[in-house]
DNA sequence: ACATAATGTAAGTATCTACTTACGGTAAGC
DNA sequence: GCTTACCGTAAGTAGATACTTACATTATGT
């Protein structure tokens, strides 16, 4: 699970989340992208390169242009640790809650 | 959706996290959790604030003793926007597939 | 009341990060 | 070939952040 880090801090950054969003609608260029962002153009590459890196991106050459899409893969992944968390966590509570009502109930008087 | 980045941003640090799932496998206090990491008291102690300020979270007093566990709201809020992306993503992927059926086919010589 | 234990907070610091501008490289059109 | 368009990378900078130590606060035990 050492490479779910770069998923987390990839989608922390709001800007950076807001370009994946977008991409989520559908592909997009980088040019495009930025247009409808108040941050330069340089700026969308290297989020895109983050998203890339952490695996939640693919992009493909389409002429000049440098067309970047959603990779389901990432967000399996992220699906993946979020569902095995979940059981984990409602384990834990099924235990606390018998622990809780044999030892530590509250007292009745 | 103003809330999901503190969701992303605590769970993105690596110490963090693993202090999280060190609480789903059940509550615990600041000092236990301290006991096993390599970092400071109070290092714990911030990053268990932030765990709740993100709403992934609870704390309760025991005695002297500050006991820190898993509040299922803050991983349903995560799975929510996760599910609802996903959706999104596998939409848009099946309009990107019709529309490349149609117009951007390959050529079939 | 006093001492001890457990915790949160304040202040300081080193590192990371999200942006900027400047520059280099590749594809399309004349 | 030359220009133009699109994009990635390099270098620099202001702000965020993950730690540290020192101190304040609250609860338990004697």
């Amino acid at each position: 699970m050492a490479y779910i880090s770069p998923l987390f801090s990839a989608l922390a950054d709001p800007t950076r989340r807001g370009i994946f969003e977008c991409l989520a609608r559908g592909p997009q260029s980088v040019g495009v992208l930025a247009a409808g962002l108040p941050i330069s153009r340089p700026a969308v590459s290297q989020h895109l390169k983050a998203l890339k890196a952490a695996g939640l991106v693919n992009d493909r050459a389409e002429g000049a242009l440098r067309v970047y899409r959603v990779d389901p893969d990432g967000l399996g992944a992220l699906r993946t640790w979020l569902d095995r968390f979940w059981t984990d966590a409602l384990d834990a509570f099924r235990i606390e809650a018998e622990r809780e009502g044999k030892d530590h109930g509250p007292d009745q008087h």
